[in-house]
DNA sequence: TATGTAAAGTTTACAGTGTCAAGTTTGGGG
DNA sequence: CCCCAAACTTGACACTGTAAACTTTACATA
């Protein structure tokens, strides 16, 4: 009846896909507070136990959503990096321009991401390459890694700039986002201090 | 019967303080899942719909409880501020600890502080001076603005690297912390990114 | 083909939750 | 002394997550 992909095709085709899918619009429509699981079934056209033979709670359903909107961010950031010049600070720059929009443009899905528990570690690399969005980060960072520098370091300096710039922008603590220009006056300024980065780390004077 | 500060002492003494006290216990103690309206009315021993004359309901609690928590954060910067040695950048990095420790030690808190809306702005500058959080940090970084430089800059580029790195720990990003050690190896070596700081920002290549 | 079985979905029920509308107590000012 | 408004209680309602029992369906197997 409804239109199935093939996965499981027991009554409603693939309810596990539809939950998510309502779920994510949801999310966006009404914030991380209206993420609710009858919500989310009634929007799938199923009754408010459905859900529970495919998520272990509301909290599954969570971490479920939290993971496809990873997959999401991920893409979000490999067609950013080609959208820059091919140098390598241009790659970097560009991930970070996704990185922001990807935060404004789906704020609770962002949110949502970043409070289910890590998706990947940097410690797990990414399988083949660049399967993760660390990964894409990763490949990114490493032309700017000194020899002999582990490359967590440059991948951390990175990521912890762009996510707080991200996470304060949209809590309001730049003040109102203008809504007119794409970007916040402060983001190109902001991303100038990576301009530093590979160099040496003077640990000697930070010590203390 | 209890004992009052002076504020208002109709029936329960100061009933609002009790229950922004209550809220912060629970908050820590079960999460932001467990901050409830009727459990915070229990814990300070009034009925489930007392709080309703002091709060604009459970937004309204949680706005109140982001105000204590920010005052507390403010005061955790500025102790730590003056543990570090006196060079401009110890107090830089000191406040940068202060930081992460404030994220580590109240979590539930933390996430809070900056799920309320902006608690204050740095277009508004802290009243005689240091009086907000942003202060404290704007005047750290006073030493590193350069002449003719928006002091905002090198404050963003400040705290959206000190957050990202807070906020991103707490999220599990970095590996499951030691707990062993008082900070995460990567402290140190991602602020010294700060190097860099106050330097002409080189708006030309990064602009494409 | 007939049948049994387990998954998928429904229905019912229950404890908590926020919120509103009343009622009740209390303290202080006319 | 009395009255009134603030502080608090009580009761109710809609909504939530979750668990149990029940019904339907699709598929494997005999």
């Amino acid at each position: 009846m409804t239109e199935a992909k093939d996965k499981k095709s027991h009554h409603h085709g693939d309810l596990r896909a539809a939950l998510i899918r309502a779920g994510i619009e949801i999310l966006d429509e009404g914030g991380a507070e209206s993420l609710t699981l009858r919500r989310c079934a009634a929007r799938a056209g199923v009754s408010h136990a459905a859900p529970a033979h495919h998520f272990d709670g509301l909290a599954g359903l969570r971490a479920a959503i939290a993971a496809e909107g990873f997959d999401r961010f991920r893409n979000k950031m490999i067609q950013a990096r080609e959208t820059g010049d091919q140098s390598p600070k241009g790659h970097i720059l560009s991930l970070c321009r996704g990185y922001l929009d990807f935060a404004v443009e789906n704020p609770a899905l962002f949110d949502l991401i970043f409070s289910c528990g890590p998706m990947d570690r940097f410690e797990e690399p990414p399988s083949p390459g660049d399967a993760t969005a660390y990964g894409v980060l990763r490949a990114a960072c490493a032309p700017f890694v000194p020899e002999g520098t582990e490359p967590r370091v440059i991948e951390t300096q990175v990521w912890s700039l762009i996510h707080g710039f991200s996470h304060l922008f949209l809590a309001g603590t730049f003040g109102p986002s203008d809504g007119s220009a794409d970007h916040h006056p402060l983001f190109l300024p902001v991303m100038a201090l990576l301009r530093g980065i590979g160099r040496d780390i003077d640990t000697a004077s930070a010590a203390k």
